[in-house]
RNA sequence: GGAGGGGUGCCGGAGUGGUCGAACGGGGCUGCCUGCUAAGCAGUUGCACUGGCUAAAACCGGUGCCGCGGGUUCGAAUCCCGCCCCCUCCGCCA
């Protein structure tokens, strides 16, 4: 969330990071309207206020001396009729505006490429060579259940399309991933490691910025105000919601293994093949809350610390740099990391690096202080998928697969397997 | 799910209709003191919105905030209603 006085006195940065990301200015100037309505209502009550917190003091001492207040009374009645009517058109101005303010996405760090969609992501840089095969690679939706660990019938039979099951050693390869995964990042990159609940309030999905206006995406839990995780970012941020932390604490690193839920509501008929959009997928998410000077180094190092794991995999990725028109509502700035999948003949998103900076905090009140300061100010908050588990099995599957159809499991992912080398089927 | 208790400032903890933004204690900050630290003394201590001043702050003023939302009243932390959360006991359960 943009901070209203910020808007106002930003205006045309505003209009511009809504030229720039590709939505149109509207509502921008009434909202200004709005703003001074809302203004001159507020002074307007707070003046009868102020006189009735006067009166009201007056009628206390009166009595208090056995006089008669009985006129003053009378009038104040009449007084605090019109300040309650007063203070509910201000109050629901003040709801609109709110309202609004909760729809108008973060903007772009000025580093972002300007552009209208991701055609126009800039590539920052690209690591390791696409495996060369003498064979025609296949898709993961063919070798999976070719090897008997991938179960799209059974899936499909229990939930639904979008839905998959992992069997004998495709559902441990998902785990040996997310154990090497959470190993890594615990043990090199100074994280702490979380177990969010899977299920979180709408008030925490306004705090990182999925609500009010992504709901669609979501999965809610009938009669309840709960709703399903669509990533660790959600229970993760709010867990410092309305906090102030101390400033020696920051930088404050999690990573946090969940499972995700999203409705994928109005993508089908896109990626309907594979496992690359479900309804549910893990993901080992990372988190950072830093102070607002550090947080662009701290996006570069949590990309970093994003690619560390694709490199010990010896997945070949590259990273982009999302343009205005495909930044997220909530990111100032946004670094994919793409993974090349054979069975595609291209690269496919598997990570996503963010920065908020305030935008986040300022929903979900998250601030800190320093040491003999007495002012507080939001933290800048920052986040990626380290990795998206689905699609690095995906992509391990099809970057280290032969020409029988068996899969090379990397070196360093064989401790997590019982030294397994190989993914053949009847294992 | 049933019964009971409770939610007050950074923390502990008073406060049952007016003088309460809130006693008292602790902590923090500032100054004094001190070779340094501790102790001691004095002062100070939240957030949001809004008006004035301003380049912007600082600053000065106003309003609101004692879990959240309503209500009663000239006036509510204090009374009434609804909701949320926490604790204890019982039941159920991995």
């Amino acid at each position: 969330m943009l901070e209203l006085a910020y808007v106002r006195e930003h205006l045309e940065r505003v209009k511009k990071s809504f030229h720039d990301r590709g939505l149109g200015g509207a509502g921008l100037d009434e909202f200004m309207a709005r703003d001074q309505e809302r203004r001159d209502a507020i002074t307007q009550v707070e003046t009868l206020k102020a006189e009735r917190n006067r009166a009201s003091g007056e009628i206390g001492r009166l009595k208090k001396e056995g006089q008669d207040a009985s006129a003053l009374m009378a009038q104040m009645k009449e007084t605090s009729a019109r300040i309650k009517q007063l203070d509910k058109r201000a109050a629901e101005l003040d709801q609109e505006m709110k309202d609004f303010l909760l729809t108008v996405p973060n903007l772009p760090h000025q580093s972002v490429p300007v552009g209208r969609s991701a055609a126009d992501n800039a590539e920052v840089r690209r690591w390791g060579e696409p495996p060369k095969f003498d064979f025609e690679p296949k898709a993961h939706w063919d070798l999976g259940p070719a090897l008997g660990i991938l179960d799209f019938e059974r899936a499909s039979k229990i939930a639904g399309a979008r839905f998959v099951l992992y069997s004998g050693l495709g559902a441990r390869l998902e785990r040996a991933l997310a154990n090497f995964m959470l190993d890594l990042h615990t043990r090199k990159h100074g994280y702490t490691e979380v177990l969010p609940p899977f299920i979180v309030n709408s008030t925490s999905l306004v705090g990182t910025a999925q609500l009010p206006k992504f709901a669609a995406d979501l999965f809610k839990l009938e009669g309840t105000d709960y709703w399903l995780i669509p990533t660790a970012e959600v229970p993760v941020t709010n867990m410092f919601r309305d906090e102030t932390l101390d400033a020696d604490q920051l930088p404050l690193k999690l990573v946090a293994w969940t499972p995700c839920f999203r409705s994928e509501a109005g993508s089908y008929g896109k990626e309907t093949r594979g496992i690359v959009r479900q309804h549910q997928f893990q993901k080992v998410e990372l988190v950072k809350f830093v102070r607002p000077e550090q947080s662009y180094e701290e996006l570069e190092s949590l990309t970093r610390e994003a690619e560390t794991v694709l490199q010990q995999l010896g997945l070949p990725y590259r990273v982009v740099a999302l343009s205005t028109g495909d930044l997220g509502f909530a990111a100032a700035k946004t670094y994919d990391l793409e993974v090349w999948l054979p069975g595609e003949n291209g690269y496919k998103e598997i990570s996503s690096c963010s920065n908020f900076e305030g935008f986040q905090a300022r929903r979900a009140g998250i601030r800190y202080r320093l040491p003999g300061k007495k002012k507080s100010d939001y933290v800048h908050t920052l986040n990626g998928s380290g990795l998206a588990i689905g699609r690095t099995w995906m992509a391990l599957v099809e970057n280290y697969q032969q020409a029988d159809g068996t899969v090379v499991v990397p070196e360093v992912l064989r401790p997590y397997l019982d030294g397994i080398e190989r993914l053949e089927r009847n294992r």
